[in-house]
DNA sequence: AATCGTTATATTTGCAAAAACATAACGGTA
DNA sequence: TACCGTTATGTTTTTGCAAATATAACGATT
């Protein structure tokens, strides 16, 4: 019986997509499972669709944001690198606080 | 060579979206021509997705939004509410403060 | 050099959302 | 009552995106 005030935030590079809220969780997962290909099935998405994404991300970001190796032991695998790291932490911290932020606009359209 | 953060917001209700982006410049263009067929031709719509987007606002908003009229002098005719004047008007504020807000946080992206 | 699980990439298939098209209903006005 | 431009709604076609399928390349390990 009451509105609510939704958002997305992304971030944005040379009018390329570099982060938003899906890449993040695939960001997240290949933290968790140290490849790519496991971080997909975790998500439910294909293999394909989670590669695509990463490419893109390492294209549009200033440093890389993963290491992606081929062969070897395992396969290969996927990690992410420090500039990573940070990277989803300040999404994620500017996301939370932009949530707050809108809570608090709310009121301008329930008494309306 | 630099990041930007970009933002969408829009307001549910009930899990139906209530006002978006979209709809509030559908709604301004209603505002503006005084009928629902001369907006969608204004926005490059068809009329049939403008007509949905309109009759979605109103039946998810808790007040009439617009007064649609058949028939008569001129074929009929939409119009905004004195309710649905105030909505858009404190969506396009509270956007535009998210944007600025949005802003002050980039420097936590661009220092990493 | 044979194996293995992974990254990388191309091609085809399926489906749902959008667009296009068609038509009915309405109610002042002349 | 015939006309007109609009709202309202159903049906068909198109199209773009996601999913499915297939396959090559890689390199440490045995």
């Amino acid at each position: 019986m009451s509105y609510k005030i939704k958002s997305r935030i992304w971030i944005e590079s040379e009018n390329n997509v570099l982060l938003g809220e899906g890449r993040v969780h695939l960001l997240k997962a290949i933290e968790e499972t140290g490849s790519l290909s496991k971080a997909a099935k975790s998500l439910n998405i294909s293999y394909k669709k989670a590669w695509q994404l990463i490419d893109s991300v390492n294209k549009s970001a200033k440093k890389p944001v993963t290491i992606n190796s081929i062969g070897g032991r395992g396969g290969g695998g996927a990690e992410l690198t420090e500039y990573g790291k940070s990277l989803i932490n300040a999404f994620d911290e500017i996301n939370k606080s932009c949530w707050t932020f809108l809570d608090k606009q709310l009121g301008k359209i329930e008494s309306l």
